[in-house]
DNA sequence: GCTACATCCTCTAGCGACTAGAGGATCAAG
DNA sequence: CTTGATCCTCTAGTCGCTAGAGGATGTAGC
C-alpha cells in the first residue's frame, strides 16, 4: 500500500482530507511527497500514523497529547511513563463520567416514567447534577474533554 | 444565599465569571437584576443552575442540549407528549454515552495494564490506538466523545 | 480527442464554547 | 482617600476542525 491520494489515505484511515490538511498543516503529520502535479501522496505508515491519530482523539486525547505520544513512538528508547500517564488521566475521567452519567440517566428514567403516569411533576434533572460539589472530579479544575459532538 | 456577585457565583458554582456572563449572552441563563450601580446579583437557584450546566457541559452535552433539559425542568406542566419526548431523547443519548466511555474505558485499561513497567518499543498504547480496526467502539458510528477542550 | 465530473490544490472564513485582554467604573478596606 | 480587587462592555483570540470559493488536474465514457 503506497502512493495513495488524500482521499484514499482518508478512507483507509477514517479522517476526513480536510482534516489530514490541517494535521499537516500544525505539523502531527509530515507533509508527504507530491507527484509532479502536486498531489500528495501517502503510504501504509501514514495511514497508520493518521489512524492512531483519529483514534486518540475519539478517546478524547489532545493534539498535544497525541504529539507527545508520537514523538515517544518515534524515540522507543525512552520509558512510557509519559504515555502512562496520560492514559491513566484519561481513565480517571472516563471513570467519573460514567458515574455521572448513570445518574442522570437513573434521573432520566425516572422523569420518562413519571411522564408515562401523566405528570412531569418535580423534574429533578438539576438537583441530580448540581448537587455534587464535593465530588472529587472537580478538585482538580478544568474539565479535560468537553462536547464537541459530531454535529457540532 | 442571595444577592451573589457575579464572582461569588462563580466560586459557588465552579463556572467561571465570563462563562457566566458568556451563558447570558448566549440566553442559557436568564439576565439576572442589577444593582444601582449596574451589577449583576444572583441567587441560590441561579449557582444551582450554573452547576448544572457545568455538569452537563463536563458530561459532554451541548448547549441546545442543556438547553432542552433546562427548559424541561422549568416548564414542567408542559404537555407530557413533549416533556417524553425530551427525556427519551436525551435519555436515548445518555445510554449511548455510557456504551462508548465503557467501551474506551475497557481500552483505557488495557493500555494502562500492557504500559506499566515497560518501555516504548513494548507499550501497547501505540498498537492498542493504531490497530483499531475491530474495536467495538468504532461500531456505533460517530465518535461519542471528541475533544473540544475548554479552550477548545 | 472531447466532454463530464470527481478529486485535488490553496485560501479564507466560519463554527461552538469559551478565554483573554483593553479600557474604564465602582466597591471595600486600611 | 488611596489602593487594589472586582465589576462593566467590548473585541479578538483559542482549539480542532469544517465549509466554501475558485481554480487545476485526473479518469471514464463516447
Amino acid at each position: 500500500m503506497a502512493n495513495l491520494s488524500i482521499g484514499a489515505a482518508a478512507k483507509a484511515s477514517g479522517v476526513k482530507v480536510p482534516t489530514i490538511r490541517y494535521y499537516e498543516s500544525i505539523e502531527l503529520l509530515p507533509s508527504p511527497p507530491r507527484t509532479g502535479s502536486n498531489r500528495r501522496t501517502y503510504d501504509a505508515g501514514d495511514v497508520r500514523r493518521l489512524a492512531f491519530i483519529r483514534h486518540a482523539r475519539e478517546l478524547g486525547f489532545e493534539v498535544e497529547a497525541i504529539r507527545t505520544l508520537l514523538k515517544l513512538q518515534d524515540e522507543p528508547e525512552q520509558p512510557c511513563a509519559a504515555a502512562d500517564a496520560i492514559a491513566r488521566d484519561r481513565l480517571a475521567e472516563v471513570e467519573h463520567r460514567i458515574a455521572s452519567l448513570q445518574a442522570l440517566r437513573a434521573e432520566l428514567i425516572r422523569m420518562v416514567e413519571g411522564c408515562s403516569h401523566g405528570h412531569v411533576g418535580a423534574c429533578r434533572v438539576i438537583e441530580i447534577l448540581a448537587d455534587h460539589g464535593e465530588c472529587a472530579y472537580h478538585q482538580g479544575g478544568e474539565p479535560a474533554v468537553l462536547a464537541g459532538r459530531p454535529g457540532g
